[in-house]
DNA sequence: AAGTGGTCTAGACCACCTG
DNA sequence: AGGTGGTCTAGACCACTTA
């Protein structure tokens, strides 16, 4: 191709160091785009599930090339904020349309085909966080938060007891009626009836012995090892605004991991 | 820009939908060089830890634009065979210059600070696959292999007891004496003495009881719930390379995971 | 046929590292 | 100063979907 006068520096683009300054302090311009799209996914601009604007649109929207908000989308793809689908667009994750299992349930019986599992509500009530759900939810001890315990079951047998905590303010209006009429995966439901879309957690695994209730609960003898699994999840911002702590009955069922 | 003759379709390029064919076939010429790329990985052309050639060197040499070998690369460091490093070049992974943690284990002192771990050798030894050792390895049962144990102990106390099974042809000559004198991580000395280089793994976990062999070697009472990790490590091509049972106290350790 | 994402190029320039 | 990875552009063309 023909040598071209150097490309005039994009207005937005540059952006250079900042010198006298303590942070790195370097943004990209695929950076800015991606911010400025997160943004607009968490003001709910476009619905879990819709399409977004096409990357043309949108390359000329914010005044770039296609290829820079392409590297933007990249990587919220790859953060699974959204997903991409050649000749359709570019579509907002959500956790609603999940043929296969819940997204973020590792559980895998030990033959290796996934199946699905049914739910049966124990219970589901308001009350004030105990100190240590606070903390985890970063809301003050006392603040209103919603309780819910619940078994996931595998050919009728239970496998997992669930405790569930919610912030109280994020999920007005959430009731047990609410839970059990509502079909398909619980964070689809968050999604669709609170706006509240859960994009990462953080689990802490460890070998528990089972207590009584626990026992109970999952037909076990007392004192049976039990997959602790205690995850906390986070929306947009990284906000934490899930505290879940499941008991997972492993004797036919694993927790699968990859690692890389 | 002014207008071009269109861009005069790339040799290697194209390589079009074969019609009258059973599967996909289409690959991309990112995709191509990215696999001539993994072979020459592969044959150890180049070794853990060296720099690759440049971008743009690979792009002569491949024919290509230094765009796409820069797709090709990019996948291969989100895959964690390679690692670019901005202004000094793009190098081979490798196990041994991990200098927070051990890369493979996710393994978390209650307190979140990362310490490191001594080793213990319990023993070593070669002998013929149980049938279970060789379906995971994908050999032969009754075939050589190498069964080693060993515990992990975070502040003198033994918190995890491994028992690791490797494939007796791929480590001719590994013995206790080499392990013990061997600093760093095990998967770096899999690296450089033998050329078995770890790319990715699996796990299975369960809770399970401790036997009274393990609750002495953990120094735990009989019964006491442990994690079970089962570990199955690819090389190259995906082929199974080691099988390792890691039997972890979690009683002020957990593992950690992240969901997304 | 039109629209969307996906690939590829050639070239310019920037940020970072090392002599 | 020179090399390496990182960003950005403009434009062409391909593959896939839908109408």
């Amino acid at each position: 191709m023909p040598a071209m006068p150097p490309v005039l520096p994009h207005p937005a683009a540059a952006v250079p160091t900042e010198p006298a300054d303590g942070t790195p302090a370097f943004s990209p311009l695929y950076q800015q785009i991606k911010g400025l799209l997160t943004r607009e996914l968490q003001a709910g601009v476009w619905k879990p599930g819709e399409a977004i604007p096409s990357e043309l649109e949108l390359a000329s929207r914010f005044k770039v090339s296609q290829g820079t908000v392409r590297k933007a989308i990249d990587e919220l793809a790859a953060e699974n904020l959204l997903v991409r689908r050649q000749g359709k667009g570019t579509f907002v994750a959500t956790h609603a349309e999940q043929q296969v299992q819940y997204r973020f349930l590792r559980l895998m019986p030990d033959d290796g085909v996934p199946r699905d599992m049914a739910r049966r509500l124990v219970d589901c009530q308001r009350l004030r966080a105990p100190a240590p759900v606070a903390r985890a939810l970063d809301c003050r001890s006392g603040d209103a938060v919603i309780q819910m315990r619940r078994l996931l079951l595998a050919g009728g047998r239970p496998v997992v007891f669930d405790e569930i905590w919610l912030p109280g303010n994020l999920f007005k209006g959430l009731t047990a009626e609410r839970l059990a009429e509502y079909k398909g995966p619980m964070y689809g439901m968050f999604e669709a009836e609170f706006g509240v879309r859960m994009i990462r957690a953080e689990e802490k695994i460890r070998a528990v012995s089972a207590d009584a209730s626990s026992a109970q609960m999952l037909s076990l003898p007392v004192g049976s090892p039990l997959l602790s699994v205690e995850r906390l999840s986070f929306t947009y911002g990284d906000r934490p605004v899930e505290l879940r702590r499941g008991l997972y009955n492993t004797e036919q069922h694993f927790y699968r991991n990859e690692l890389n």
